[in-house]
DNA sequence: ATGTGC
């Protein structure tokens, strides 16, 4: 195996050019600094395997963010043609749908200042968090059949929230063609128990203030001013998502001898996207990110809740809006510019988010001219970004950007790192309330278990990948 | 990410 070579293109991109049996070259959108910092790492030996699949057009993208991932590198982009492409499951990753919605209050930082104890002690007895966590609602097998089937519309539906969040979610928080019949019972078992659940690892619910403003026009649309309080969520699918993957990768996978193309990777296991495996991988994928949606719909439901009864305020009062949600691990199929045309392509997204230009018009009304709101969650104890989409992204990375900070450390590393410390300790004296349920977790997610946000999102503004506009500074903050 | 691992 020969070293992989990247060429400099500009201060901001790096080529793989297509060699051996790769079929389009790669593009990693990076820093000289983050490069550098990725040492061993071998994800951009990931980048380059997948440009090995039939079908994939253009480019194998990788977003500044990205690290080792299954098969795919997370911050990994690539799109694929309908007629001889494919579609895998490790180039969603395992939490399907994995995502971030980010909703805005009327408060402004002074009127929560010294209750976030209170708040956050709240948050965390109403939202249920860590691995295997279950939540209050026990859906029956037809209801949580009807959650895969309609996403965020069961939600709002059932009573969690408003129909105007749909509005301000990525898709209306419902992906067509799902179908529930696809999912194993195993996988429907799992999800029974667990819809408004937060999971663990680096999912969290954050309490953060609009520390500075880059571009006021676009905040203004978004509805972000400084020293507003905001609140960020990150999750996804939990263990129905997880058992999915996991049920069509095995099943893939036995299947490779037949795909008639050889794989530089078992991990790259995948179906034609016109085979029956293929099909069926997307329509049961497509039920794990309705569920994906459903869940964040839930658990900003009971945040709203939580605020009202813990500031004794009206919901009018409080003003609770959400800003956008939007999911960082999918494949969907959208319209995107190639060669000077609009082709109907199948995206992979994993660890990336959409970053949709002014006029799109997938966008509600509000940001028709402002473009799409971009979620980037940082590390814990910095906080987190948000981002407009642009043309240039719809023009050269399948409107795709980054999708947060991205691991330095794997888990185990900073375990060690953070043995003997008390990291919520670290925390506080950085001004942020942490409570976690998980032991381990607060040391796996250290910040500096993560790359530096700030230089992530740099390398995506400078890209014209997405615009800043607004960065926000964590305050509080449950975790699995 | 995950009822965390052979």
């Amino acid at each position: 195996m020969s070293e992989l070579k990247l060429q400099k293109m500009d201060e901001n991109r790096w080529l793989i050019p297509a060699a051996g049996g790769m079929r389009v070259p790669g593009m990693v959108y990076s820093s000289e600094r983050l490069m550098k910092e990725m040492g061993r790492d071998e994800s951009p030996k990931q980048v380059a395997n997948v440009a090995h699949l039939p079908g994939i057009l253009k480019y194998s993208l990788a977003m500044p963010d990205m690290h080792w991932g299954y098969g795919f590198p997370i911050g990994g982009v690539a799109a694929f043609d309908l007629n001889d492409g494919v579609i895998s499951p490790g180039g969603v990753g395992y939490d399907i749908n994995c995502g971030c919605r980010l909703v805005a209050t009327k408060l402004r930082v002074e009127d929560i200042r010294g209750r976030m104890e209170e708040i956050v002690t709240a948050l965390y007895r109403d939202i249920p968090s860590g691995v295997g966590s279950r939540g209050p609602l026990k859906l029956s097998l037809s209801e949580e059949k009807k959650v895969l089937h309609d996403g965020s519309r069961w939600a709002v539906k059932a009573g969690f929230g408003t129909a105007s969040d749909l509005d301000t979610t990525e898709d209306g928080g419902r992906m067509e063609g799902g179908d529930p019949d696809l999912v194993s019972q195993r996988a429907l078992e799992r999800g029974r128990e667990q819809l408004g659940t937060l999971g663990s690892g680096n999912h969290f619910l954050e309490i953060e203030v609009v520390d500075e403003i880059f571009d006021e026009a676009i905040a203004a649309a978004f509805g972000l001013q400084k020293d507003q309080v905001a609140v960020m969520i990150h999750s996804g699918s939990r263990g129905l998502g997880y058992q999915v993957c996991d049920d069509y990768l095995a099943r893939l996978v036995k299947l490779i001898p037949k795909l008639g193309f050889p794989l530089p990777d078992r991990q790259l296991a995948c179906a034609f996207l016109d085979s029956r495996e293929g099909k069926e991988y997307f329509a049961a994928m497509a039920c794990a990110a309705n569920y994906a949606w459903a869940n964040r719909q839930v658990l900003m439901h009971w945040t709203r809740e939580v605020f009202e009864r813990t500031l004794r305020r009206s919901p009018a009062d409080l003003g609770m809006r959400l800003v956008y949600d939007v999911c960082h691990n999918i494949a969907k199929f959208e319209t995107l510019p190639l060669g000077g045309k609009q082709v109907k392509v199948c995206v992979h997204r994993k660890g990336a988010t959409r970053s949709f230009p002014p006029g799109h018009p997938s966008l509600p009304d509000i940001y028709r001219t402002s473009g799409q709101p971009v979620l980037i969650p940082g590390d814990m104890g910095t906080g987190s970004y948000v981002l407009a989409g642009t043309e240039k992204a719809f023009q050269e990375t399948f409107g795709s950007t980054c999708h947060g900070a991205g691991r330095v450390m794997s888990r185990s590393q900073a375990m060690k790192a953070g043995r003997g410390r008390s990291i919520r300790r670290e925390m506080s004296d950085r001004g942020v309330i942490v409570m976690a349920a998980g032991r381990g977790t607060l040391s796996e997610e250290m910040p500096e278990a993560y790359k530096n946000i700030h230089e992530v999102v740099n390398v995506c503004h400078e890209a014209g990948i997405s615009r800043k506009v607004a960065r926000l500074k964590a305050l509080g903050c449950i975790k699995g």
